[in-house]
DNA sequence: CATTCGATTAAACAAGTATTTAATTGTTTA
DNA sequence: TAAACAATTAAATACTTGTTTAATCGAATG
């Protein structure tokens, strides 16, 4: 029982909200789409793949700064590597999750940033 | 020009890729879901209107603890608030950008939590 | 097999963030 | 107008997180 009654619907609301766990689970998610370096980063692994090399030209960042983001992402399960010579070739995932977060990302794009180039 | 050329692909997609300024602003509304009480907070505040004194009961937590955050997703522009008497009301901004992080976070609560009870 | 290139790891540091406790502001009512 | 209730603010603390520098690991090539 909630301690002021002005709305049966949250206390309905409480029988249903899913578990605290749950919500952890997604805040790491969107955590990962928090830091606008990584989001740039994951943004470009959506549209091509490239070697670490590479995309430390494109962010213009040291690589070890940029393995540490890789591996964020690839921990998170929203990116995957293969190696392929001397090279690591890192690209989106190709899971549910990816896509919903990618495409949450252009939608708040074009919401937010109307001027901005779109690929 | 990249260091290495295995892909043109990555070399065209460098001259229409948004500004970083874009990706932080993006950043920033993705890190307002990066908490997991903050998350579980917003999805409450999807689906009901209430006072701060029932959050607080309803996220069992201290009230000036949930005022910071009801601070931080009211400065991200996702909730809006309103006086009633003694009390302060809280509920979801209806904004494209509230929208869409909130379909965001029910796709992602279907996908990765599938056993989640649902509204 | 030593060298070079590409990538990752480790340690250290700096910056940001969430929670607590205590104090303060605003609104109603006795 | 004093007391009680609701909410916010401030200061202090603990915890995360991002970046740098230096060192290490792995694969290819001379």
């Amino acid at each position: 029982m909630l301690p002021h009654q002005h709305d049966e619907k949250a206390e309905q609301l409480l029988q249903h909200i899913p578990e605290a766990e749950n919500f952890t689970l997604l805040a790491d998610l969107f955590g990962q789409l928090s830091d606008g370096t990584r989001l740039r980063l994951f943004w470009l692994l959506c549209h091509c793949e490239e070697c670490v090399t590479n995309l430390s030209a494109m962010m213009q960042m040291s690589s070890p700064a940029l393995s540490h983001h890789l591996r964020l992402l690839k921990d998170a399960g929203l990116i995957v590597s293969h190696r392929c010579g001397k090279e690591v070739h890192y690209r989106a995932a190709e899971t549910p999750e990816a896509r919903t977060l990618h495409d949450a990302m252009e939608a708040l794009m074009a919401i937010a940033c109307p001027t901005a180039d779109h690929v």
